[in-house]
Parts: structure tokens; sequence; C-alpha cells
DNA sequence: CCAGGAAGTTCCAAAAAATGGAACTTAAGT
DNA sequence: ACTTAAGTTCCATTTTTTGGAACTTCCTGG
């Protein structure tokens, strides 16, 4: 057990529910002694991992981390194309729009761009979702093949609600409809009453993946909008594809299904 | 020399204009045998402080770092605060907008917005300005006593520009003008022909200290323009200050002066 | 204003990890 | 295929980390 997964296991604790850490905390949350978890503080605040509150005894992440986490997102400049067009699509048509990545079963929103709407989709980035059980998930997912997917999932999996997948099966079938029709939908999945639409994008030359998304309330949006939104994101989408030279991008199928695929 | 510090260094590696290092980066910046810096990579890698890019041997931020860097501005909610501020101004003015925060003796910019106008001026966040020669600094200095003032720079300062102050007293007479006028203001300091305004507003509870700053181009602005960004920037600072009681906030002095403060 | 308890820090010897030089392997250029 | 640069692994020595317990500080309620 070197140092380095401990004061790694220390930035996990933060959250957007936990801005800060005490001693207390830590033996909490990671059950270490607690001579260790406030030596640990100490010296991650004197190296410019953390910084003390005041002069209180609470630590939140320094200065430092910020610098270097912003530079992830020029570094990735996959995820700065997708925001970028993401952005923009939300911007123009006022729903919450944001991407995605994919790390194992689990999909992480990286930035997001809230809607304009009175009645509108709320993200909290950083939160993670099961895969197979979303929108953004599934577009990530039908990059994979089907033997690909299967190891993703040994034990299978449970549907954490009534319109998601219920066995791999039905996953591995939608995830088929989702290539052929070049974008994934949910409704009443995560949250009820919200429709998404996803589209996933890669950039071979890094092997990054993202999923773009536009996520709005179903009652509010008329079918014509709904293919609005799923063209602009298809071409959005095309043109990273175009530019990565993404070999393994499904491209928008002209016939766009009325059902989620 | 434990661990933490050397990693500490490789993250401090990262800027701008360096997005990803290698194995022999870290030889040639930090001086480190190769060996070490061979498993420092990986076990950071491990521990998901970095990750590679694609499978090169190229090592850059991770997602983790992303996440938590992005907590920092909400730890630190006043800068979230006065980023709101900066941020609103800037969109109804079109100039340039951006938050700073001092460490030491120097000022590092924390969040910018970019303005409309085809003759921006653009900042690049994470940059650092000694703080004596900037507006932003100048309004972070003016918070403290004359004598923490001199404590800072044992050694006394040489002036980068014409414009900059030349010495402790010139530093000093300034420092008591911001004080009456409650905003700091700077004319070709860090770049010619551009004008920036400056007002800190402080937190007692955790003892953060932020500076508001608009900047813009002086050739294009008129003096009532100018008055309005002072008074918009006024109005914000004075808001937060009244939300955190900062007991060290210098009000807007309503006959603003003409010249720089 | 003081007792009691919770939160945080320091101490120590045992256990584990880091160090750096050199040998070794892999990748890249000619 | 040859040469060189870049990166990785090995190992005995040195340094750091660990966790229980004693100690200090900071609150809270009587």
């Amino acid at each position: 057990m070197t140092i380095l997964s401990a004061a790694a296991d220390v930035l996990r604790c933060f959250s957007s529910t936990r801005h800060d850490v005490t001693v207390t905390d830590l033996v909490a949350l990671l059950g270490m002694p607690k001579s260790n978890a406030s030596r640990l503080l100490r010296s991650m605040r004197d190296e410019g991992f953390l910084e003390t509150i005041g002069d209180s005894k609470r630590y939140r992440p320094s200065l430092l981390l910020n610098q270097v986490g912003q530079l992830y997102r020029f570094a990735a400049s996959l995820i700065d194309r997708a925001d970028a067009v993401v952005g923009s699509i939300s911007d123009r048509i006022g729903h919450t729009g944001y991407i995605s990545v994919r790390r194992g079963e689990e999909i992480i929103g990286v930035t997001a761009h809230p809607g304009r709407h009175a009645l509108r989709v709320v993200t909290a980035i950083g939160d993670r979702i099961p895969a197979f059980a979303s929108s953004t998930g599934r577009a990530l997912l039908a990059r994979l093949t089907d033997d690909e997917v299967r190891a993703l999932y040994p034990a299978g999996f449970t549907a954490p609600s009534e319109t998601a997948p219920r066995d791999m099966d039905e996953l591995l079938a939608r995830l088929a409809r989702v290539r052929g029709a070049g974008f994934a939908e949910s409704h009443d999945e995560a949250v009820r009453g919200v429709r998404a639409i996803s589209i996933a994008v890669g950039d071979p030359a890094t092997g990054d993946e993202v999923a773009l998304c536009i996520s709005f309330p179903a009652a509010t949006v008329e079918p014509a909008e709904r293919l609005a939104i799923i063209r602009s994101l298809g071409e959005g989408a095309a043109e990273i594809a175009a530019l990565t030279q993404d070999k393994r991008f499904f491209p928008l199928n002209p016939s766009i299904p009325e059902t989620a695929p």
C-alpha cells in the first residue's frame, strides 16, 4: 500500500455533495486509523494537493488540482470538440446538453450545458450511472462488439427501472438497433418524464470515446422537435467523426424511428 | 522526500503549454533518475492521477483530477459567487471578465469570461503575474496592512512596465488610493493598450479572497462606459461583501476619480 | 467556568516502500 | 540490419509509512 493510493482515495472522497473533508470523515469513509488520516491530510496540504479552509481543520482540493484538472479538457481535445457541438445545440434549442465518458460499466458526466426552459433537466457533473441503463451508456456500448459487452457484465445486471433493458439479450438487441439508427434514446429511465438522445463518437488517435447527449422533458417536446434534436446531434457528431477519422462511428440513418432505439 | 512531493512536482510540470509528459520530460524537468520517473508515472497512472494517451508513453492528467479540480470553485464558494457577478457583467457589456486569487506575491487567474468584441482581451487562466503590477493584484494587496505588504516584498521589486509602481513607497501610495476609491485600475501595465478595473472581496469565514476584474481595450472605451463598468463591479462586489460580512471590504466611493487609483 | 467527551496530533518500533545505479528490453531512425 | 535513444526491471540500501496508545486541543452542556 503506497501513500499515493491513499491520497487518491482521499481525492475520491470529494464529490458534488462533499466539498471538503476532515480527519473524522476519512476515518469513517476509508476506515483508516486516525493517526494516518491526520498525517495524510497534512502531507497532502503541505505538498499542495489540498488546502485548509481558513484556519479550520477542514480540507478542500487545492488550486493546483483545479489548474491541472482544467488541462484535461484541452489535452483531451475530443471532449473539447464534443462539448462545443453540444453547447451550441443546447444554446439554440434551450434544452440541457451534456457529454459523458464511459469508465468500465459506468458513465460519468464530463461537461454540462443547462437548458434555458422553466422545465429543464438538471444533471450533476461527475455523477456515475450504470452504462446499460442510459442513452449515453448505450450509445457508447454500441461501439463495442457483442462479445465485449458480454465480457463487461460477467455476472449480468439488474434493471433499475421499467424501461431499462432487463437482461443481456434485450441489451444486445437494443444496441443493434442503436447501431442501425445511429443514435440511442432513453425515456423514463434515470428520471421519470425525461427523454434523452445520445450519439457517441471516438478519436482513434487517442482512444477516447464520448457521448453527446441532449436531455429534455418528454411532456413538452413535440415529435418534430425531437427529430430536429436528433438531426442536429447527428450532424455535429458526424463532423467530429470525420475530423478524427473515427471508423467505428455509426452515421444517422435518414429514416428516424419514432420509438426509442 | 516523500513520494507525494514527487507526485505534486509532476503535476506542476503540466501547464497551458505542456498538456502531457513522458519519462524523459520528467528527467529533464525535475532532474530525477529515469528509473524513478518511469515508476512514478506508472504508479500515478495505476492510482488514477494520470492516464496514458491511447497506449502511448505520454501521460496526461486524469478525469479524477478534472473532477476534483472542478469542485474547487464550489468548495471555495466565494469564487463561484464572484464568477457569477463577473460573468453577468461580461455578458452584458461584452468585455472580458475574470476572477483571480493571490498566492504570495503572485496573482493567478481562476476563471475567465472572454469578451464578445472583435478587439478583446484574452487571458490565459492559470498564468501567474506579479501582484504589485496588476489591478487585480493591487485590489487584493489593498486588503493587507502596509506592514503586511512590506513583509511580502522583503527585497523590494522591479517594475516590469512604465505604469507599474517603481518602488514600495509608490505601491503603498497607490494602495491607499485604492482603499479610498474602492477599486483598482491598471493601464498599459501587463499589456499595452489594455485597461483593467478590479475590486477585491473576501469571506472571513474561510479566509478566501478574490479579485473581480473587467479588462478592455483603452482605445475603444469612452469615459462613460468606464464609469458604468466600475459601478457594476462595485455593486456586485458589495453584494458579495454583504453576504459574507466582509469587514475589510472597501466600498466604492461615489466620486469616482478619472485617473487610475 | 469547569468537567467530560469528541476531534485531532504526536510518539515509537516494526513493516513496507522508495531510491538510484546498472543491466536489460523495446522502439525509432538511417 | 545496425545504431541510438527511450523506457523498464533488478536489487541491496535507505527512507518512509504504519497503527496502537498516550497526549493535547477544542467544544458543549451543566
